[in-house]
DNA sequence: CAGCACATGTAATTTGTTACATGATTGC
DNA sequence: GCAATCATGTAACAAATTACATGTGCTG
């Protein structure tokens, strides 16, 4: 229930197609939500509907049509209803640690394949995160002022910028453990 | 479609029931992973029907009776070889952060409450899982030997250790930021 | 000329949640 | 006596993924 208000809330700091939309969920606010554009789509149909978005449909030439969605005043305080709601706990599902928890009974070599590869995307996204940060600051969106409208973003980015670096220090820290029992393997199979 | 190994892998290591499994589910390996009774009982019996798992039935007399789920070979097969498979992302639904974004546009005490509910409930389950790592490396979960079949489930919870650190500072960051927009607010508004 | 970015949608299927259903025992 | 723990299941509903569907223009 809580993809609308994931949406509304995109679309509170500007006007968005569906599309752009999609885009937030796997770059921006991917750490903390994410959705496909099949599931977008309708929802912001029944948003329309309800009357919490409207919608600009802008005609051009040399890419297809696009509506570009926009909050009405329904639409913002349905959201600030729903921030004082009694708050859902946050879900992760990680394929990756489920793996390292068996990785006793495999191969450590398969586990570390893995670990290498997420660990080469995380050294990555991790640049891109920090240059974020250093932008967000320049453009003062880290003062805590009530008329700072770029605080909330900048929070959750800290946030994604912490919970980054744990995971990537704990990356790390796993490839070390496991290419030690992997050596450990190779002397003993000698 | 990975409830399935998510199950095999806790089996792999301990028969259980699927109440236990439940109770994993939103403890131990809560962090990484989820799954209500409603989605578990189905899916063991799927397992069952498939023979990568067997139960045997325990009766009991002052409980109900229970039925112990083995791994069989053939279900330790199945969870080799999906270890060595390209791996899905790891997904978050985080809907702290989802209203934070949008803190600008309402009254940060409304956040406030919601950031020190959470940061007591993580002070809490902090203090628990480091209490478990220490438990943990007494039982020489972390030696990074071939033999170690507690290495997996060691090396989890130092990920979760690591996360719950990051997100346990950031909350009590966020919490001082919010704090100084109220401060500035109340200034002004004299 | 192949593949990607732009852009929006629907259909089929799989996952996941909430609610319904039952029932004994133990601790407060 | 009332709530919690143990224990297993089903049914109804909501949420999310994958696949189907279409079409232009730019870039390598």
């Amino acid at each position: 229930m809580s993809l609308r208000f994931a949406l509304l809330g995109l679309l509170a700091r500007e006007s968005l197609t569906g599309y752009d939309l999609t885009k937030r969920f796997d770059s921006t606010v991917g750490f903390f939500w994410s959705a496909k554009h099949s599931q977008i789509y309708p929802e912001l149909a029944n948003l329309t509907q309800e009357g919490l978005v409207t919608y600009e449909l802008v005609t051009q030439t040399s890419k297809p049509n696009k509506k570009v969605y926009t909050i009405t005043e329904e639409g913002r305080a349905a959201l600030r209803a729903w921030i004082d709601t009694p708050g859902d706990r946050r879900t992760v599902k990680d394929p990756l640690l489920m793996r390292i928890w068996v990785v006793g009974m495999v191969d450590p070599n398969l586990a570390l394949r893995q670990l290498r590869e997420v660990s080469a995307e995380y050294e990555k996204r991790g640049a891109a995160l920090e240059q974020a940060e250093l932008e967000a600051r320049a453009a003062g969106a880290d003062r805590p002022t009530p008329d700072n409208m770029g605080l909330g973003a900048f929070m959750t980015l800290r946030c994604g910028l912490l919970q980054h670096q744990a995971y990537r220090e704990w990356l790390n820290w796993s490839i070390a453990q496991l290419e030690r029992v992997v050596e450990a393997t190779a002397k003993a199979g000698v």
